[in-house]
RNA sequence: GAGCCCAUGGUCUAGUGGUUAUGACGUCUCCCUUACACGGAGAAGGCCGGGAGUUCGAAUCUCUCUGGGCUCACCA
């Protein structure tokens, strides 16, 4: 936009909006506010981006509300003079898009050619993704876009498949055939911290199996019946009388007439159901726990498929909710079946599908997580968190975290970069640095098997967790393994941002990997923004039908009043409700600004960068309310918190500064009654102040900030201007703040109470303390 | 069951040993005043969740109770 263009829209504009912005838009899109040159000495700041996942309109509210807050970390880093490193990329594997693509075309994974299957993902990717670009630019995102990087390209594939194979040369990983939690309906593996725990309504059945050689029968309760099949021991507390004499009998399995042990163990509670537990292969975590601790052999009944197997018996084939239909029928025949009660049970289920985690035992990777808590724990320790207390979400999840299982039986993924010697299924490590596809292609020419010699391999077909992905963004964005000097000058980072939804998963496996290969933290602030929830506190969420499309608020009332609201609205890390009306009270503050700047624009170019020679008092107290302000909003920004400066910058504006120092020195500006020193010290004074209002407000609200900037100061982009320093020499000023409101207040309430107008004139005294401002007190007040 | 966090006018929120307890939104009344009616001025509205303690002094520190939120674990 030209100097022309913005006097055009400075007449025309009642008040600031989103067709005043989009004009701005495009002159900032042109920027390049996120070049970044290693070469270019200034002081180094890195920032580890979330790369968002492309999932189309509506984007997350709180999500938007989040983005904003990290490019005002990066914006302000820039005005603070550092040379920002603001990445942005585009996090496209893993489950999400798999299940968009089976549902947009209505096919079956599974059943559709990997090849073809990866080819429909990749394309709805990049629709929904140049759909999140239009997004992430209209809520003036200024990361580095040029650059933008894909998760899925061959480059950052291969990034993480050397990760993968230094891990595994440094005895990191291994494979392992464990009971493991095994989502149905997603057909993979999922780790603990993709578990999320549901109360789910489901019936817990009663039925008795017979003790052998006696004529007593022992009553188990079950919310697994279907698992029956599987049963290899029933245990009671030893401490409970009803079972106490049964210990160490055996006793009948009902319908599969199978004998197991009755035995004592103290984690059968014996005020839940029955008291008497049957335990399988497997219905739980404990039974886990249980069939390891008493030597069990495990009887696999559910199969991949989430189908009953044939240890099932007539049951064989059913899906588990039919099997346990199914078996509650033939236990009621078999004339077993005591009673089945409602109950409330809190059921694992995949945070994805949202359907129940069965746990099978699968061949699968691991990544080994619990020989490193104590490392980790310490390094975590060392990070500095904003806030402070959002460390102990990281530390509590340290103590439970287990190994982490990384493979994951899905197509679209980063492939796992193994081949096994047909002969003797010795396994082949390529080296690292290319991307591989063992799926469907040889391992590199000449491999010969260390073992055997044989040259005929197979590949592994499974993929990535798509956490082992987005745990070394901070390395591909230093360029890790691929430009060494600038990796040096990059790595560590300064700070990460995001969610604390993502705590357990992101922030905690980004530590684990990245320290496990180069021995530093990835970076050393920890940025977690709170949620965004709806007007009632409540979670949004597609399925409640209560999310709002952050678009549709942006078109209403503009990105900067957006993101004042998300900057104003809460302390970082504080969750932060929806609120369509303090969205309006954000514009409502921005319209102020631009009636602000109109009425300053009107004395033209005098004096706004000259300092006049004299300075009256009014002007100095502005300065040195002024100076306060800058300094509180500095120390706001330095700590990466913009709740501060943002209200603090309202504040001042519109308590301080329009009503009693515009109003003061109005009379002043347009020189009646005024000599033309006197004029223009109240000119520079009003330049001074807005300039710097601007100056600090420019990373919370990017598009105002820059239209009256160009408007009124300067051709150069806002953007590109470093914050003003506080102002000194003013500091006796600060007292008369608190008397000259009181005072025009006294003087307001006193026409008030008379029925006069605000311009009639009365006779009223200036106190002693205030003579230094009588000329500007009495033009403003009309007193005689 | 354990851990963490929170409780301030109708609603949201600032405040980390001394303030007349901050601001926003909302409410009520008056006012077109050469930036702004998308505005201005004024007003009402709070025993800072209850109780006990430390202190000359507590919204602020300690204990305790109550009520919320989050996380983890157990639940056959």
């Amino acid at each position: 936009m030209d100097k022309q263009d913005s006097k055009q829209i400075f007449s025309d504009a009642k008040g600031w909006s989103r067709d005043l912005e989009k004009e701005i838009q495009k002159r900032l899109d042109n920027l390049e506010l996120s070049n970044f040159d290693v070469k270019i000495a200034k002081p180094f700041f890195g920032i580890d981006t979330p790369p968002p996942y492309p999932s189309g309109r509506p984007w997350h509210l709180g999500a938007a509300a989040q983005y904003s807050q990290i490019d005002a970390i990066a914006r302000s880093e820039r005005m603070l003079g550092k040379g920002v490193l603001f990445p942005i990329g585009m996090d496209r594997n893993g489950l999400p898009v798999e299940r968009y693509t089976e549902k947009k075309y209505d096919i079956r994974m599974r059943e559709t050619e990997r090849e073809k299957f990866i080819e429909l993902c990749r394309g709805a990717l990049d629709d929904l993704q140049s759909e999140m670009v239009e997004i992430l630019k209209a809520i003036g995102f200024s990361a580095d876009f040029k650059n933008m990087y894909r998760t899925d390209s061959d480059e950052y594939r291969a990034l993480t498949q050397a990760t993968f194979i230094k891990h595994w040369k440094d005895e990191m990983i291994y494979r392992g055939n464990r009971p493991t939690n095994y989502c149905v309906e997603c057909g993979t593996t999922i780790a603990d911290a993709e578990i999320e725990y549901k109360e789910l309504p489901t019936k817990l059945a009663y039925f008795t199996f017979q003790v052998k050689g006696s004529k007593d029968t022992i009553t188990i309760a079950s919310t697994r019946p279907e698992l029956l099949g599987a049963c290899r021991a029933i245990i009671a507390n030893p401490e409970d009388t009803r079972y106490k004499s049964l210990i160490g009998k055996r006793a009948i399995v009902p319908i599969y007439k199978t004998e197991v042990d009755i035995l004592g163990h103290s984690s059968a509670k014996p005020e839940f159901g029955s008291g008497a537990v049957m335990v399988c292969s497997y219905g739980d975590y404990n039974d886990v726990l249980l069939f390891k601790e008493l030597g069990l052999d495990e009887k696999i009944i559910i199969n991949e498929n989430g189908r009953l197997t044939d240890a099932a018996g007539k049951l064989a084939g059913l899906t588990v909710n039919s099997g346990r239909k199914e078996i509650l029928r033939l236990l009621q025949e078999d004339g077993s079946l005591e009673k089945v009660q409602e109950i409330s049970h809190r059921t694992p289920t995949c945070d994805r599908s949202k359907s129940p985690v069965e746990i099978i035992p699968m061949d699968e990777y691991y990544m080994k997580i619990k020989d490193l808590k104590d490392k980790v724990a310490e390094i975590i320790d060392g990070l500095n968190f904003i806030p402070e207390q959002h460390k102990q979400i990281l530390l509590n999840w340290m103590k439970v975290a287990a190994d982490w299982p990384i493979s994951r039986r899905r197509f679209y993924g980063t492939e796992i970069p193994l081949w096994y010697c047909k002969k003797c299924n010795e396994a082949y490590v390529p080296q690292p640095g290319r991307y591989y596809r063992p799926w469907k292609e040889n391992p590199p020419s000449e491999t010969v098997c260390k073992k055997c010699k044989s040259t005929e391999f197979y590949g592994d077909t499974r993929t990535f967790d798509t956490w082992m992905d987005s745990s070394v963004s901070s390395l591909f964005v230093t360029k890790y393994l691929n430009d060494a000097n600038f990796h040096s000058k990059t790595y560590p980072l300064t700070i990460r941002a995001q969610g604390v939804d993502i705590v357990r998963t992101w922030l905690f496996y980004s530590i684990v990997r990245c320290f496990e290969l180069t021995k530093t933290p990835p970076w050393s602030n920890v940025w977690i923004g709170g949620m965004g929830l709806d007007e009632h506190g409540e979670k949004m969420s597609k399925s409640k039908g209560n999310g709002v499309d952050p678009m549709l608020i942006i078109e209403r009332y503009g990105s900067d009043a957006f993101r004042f609201w998300a900057a104003s609205e809460a302390s970082p890390g504080s969750n932060f409700l929806f609120s369509e009306q303090r969205i309006m009270g954000a514009q409502k503050f921005l319209t102020k600004l631009w009636n602000v700047a109109k009425f300053i624009k009107e004395f033209g170019d005098y004096g706004m960068t000259e300092k006049p020679k004299k300075l009256l008092p009014a002007d100095k107290w502005i300065l040195e309310e002024l100076s306060s302000a800058v300094k509180d909003s500095l120390k706001g920004y330095t700590a990466f918190n913009f709740f501060v400066p943002s209200n603090r910058l309202r504040e001042f504006t519109w308590n301080i500064f329009a009503p009693h120092y515009i109003e003061m020195v109005k009379a002043r500006a347009y020189g009646k009654d005024f000599s033309k020193e006197e004029k223009l010290s109240a000119i520079y004074a009003l330049n001074q102040t807005l300039r710097t209002i601007l100056l600090l407000l420019a990373p919370i609200c990017p598009f105002i900030t820059e239209s009256i900037w160009t408007s009124l100061y300067s051709e150069e982009s806002i953007h590109k201007m470093r914050f003003p320093s506080s102002i000194t020499g003013f500091e006796e000023m600060a007292k008369y703040s608190n008397i000259i409101i009181e005072f025009n207040t006294k003087v307001w309430r006193e026409k008030r109470s008379r029925g006069v107008s605000l311009r009639d004139s009365i006779s009223l005294d200036i106190p002693t303390d205030l003579e230094i401002f009588e000329k500007d007190l009495r033009a403003m007040h009309n007193l005689k």
